[in-house]
DNA sequence: GCAAAAGTGTTGGTCCTACACCCATGT
DNA sequence: ACATGGGTGTAGGACCAACACTTTTGC
């Protein structure tokens, strides 16, 4: 009836045309000194949204983070001394953001860390598992949800939208049919303005218009 | 740290051309006289999943019933003496299994019973928010998944299947283009046999076809 | 024979995929 | 001038929505 509480993080952010994923070198038993997702205890009067933002600036020094819960984990041998349910949130976040300095402010965690999805170690507890289950959603969900701008700066190239789709979904698409795809759908503003310092032809920076955007994608089921 | 933990469920059933959803009435206080939604507390030595369809037959006498996670509820108000969690699962059940006698082996609720989605009463707790959010997901997943034959009998019409479709949906759908699309997926057996005991034209029987139809739907990701 | 639901095709529009070359820019 | 990525169009096929009448059966 009684349980321990806790929520991990799993924060994905995409650069250097890759994505990553955020974890933490752990300083405390069990598995001290293993890399795990950002996570700890959730206090008895502190509401679960609240525990997971302040959780995750103590483990990385991340603030204004927006995450979804994805899943709850509860097993009995999650954890060396009982069960302990932990409520996975995950979220993404935008290239500029990941240039951030991450320093946990907390001693139970040692540092906080990018990882390219490919080159993981093996995680602590059960979060291996979890991180496989947010990277299956995040393919489901990009299928249907454009959430790949979540993972961008404000203004951005198609080709680097293109980039973040193939990451994603782990295969190359059609520039062509990509970009009229894209351009199709009506959300993506044209600016006026082009990529700055690269050593070729610069490309067209493009934004995405709100409102065009949540109209066509946010759900509005009545009830 | 440390908190109360228990399950929830959110059961669909569909018969009578209506989606209906499988309610508890409460013998305890709080909300003693309330519709809620089956439900209890996860024993501390007992898997999430078990503790599940415990608490389901315990509730309502249903056996042998595949829950799948919708979301961790854990607010500090969902309950007057402080924060529970509740994970809150959901199931589909044939028709068939509808007809299963509802009768609640533990003496925490009085009875068990369908309703209609649109005669729902006001629930316990945060019950109702957990029901809404139960059907949305509904609403979404039957747009890429065809989880609308879990509400069916083994044998079933086309125009049976529209029905639930429609039911989940909440609008009509043309006859034909139904047709043609479910029979294109190539997923159903269409049998020797029709209805029996109507008194009009009998309708051609069907059958899912599992093996094509995990083959379309199971999504394969590798990691 | 009539009431009730079963069953059936076509057309026009939209969207998807496959595919290869020229363009603009910085060095 | 060359290397690099930016940018563009078309044709064929698949899928979708709209639309109304005939057939079968039980009573």
């Amino acid at each position: 009836m009684y349980t321990t509480f806790t929520v991990d993080c799993v924060i994905f952010g995409f650069y250097e045309g890759e994505l990553h994923v955020l974890l933490t070198e752990r300083n405390e038993y069990p598995f001290k000194d293993w890399w795990a997702l950002p996570g700890f205890f959730v206090n008895n009067d502190e509401e679960m949204e609240d525990a997971v933002k302040r959780i995750l600036y103590e483990n990385t020094g991340l603030k204004d983070v927006f995450l979804d819960q994805l899943y709850a984990f509860a097993g009995l041998k999650r954890h060396p001394q009982g069960r302990i349910l932990t409520v996975a949130y995950y979220a993404l976040l935008q290239l500029d953001k990941t240039k951030i300095k991450l320093k946990p402010v907390t001693s139970y965690m040692r540092q906080a860390k990018w990882f390219p999805l490919n080159k993981v170690p093996d995680l602590a507890f059960d979060h291996t598992t979890i991180l496989k289950q947010s990277v299956e959603k995040l393919r489901r969900r990009i299928a249907n949800t454009p959430i790949a701008f979540e993972l961008l700066p404000d203004k951005f190239t198609l080709t680097q939208l293109q980039l973040v789709y193939e990451s994603i979904l782990g295969r190359e698409l059609d520039k062509r049919n990509f970009r009229k795809k894209m351009i199709n759908y009506g959300f993506l503003k044209e600016l006026d303005e082009v990529q700055k310092g690269v050593a070729y032809r610069a490309a067209r920076l493009y934004k995405l218009d709100k409102r065009k955007f949540l109209k066509q994608f946010q759900n509005t089921i009545t009830f």
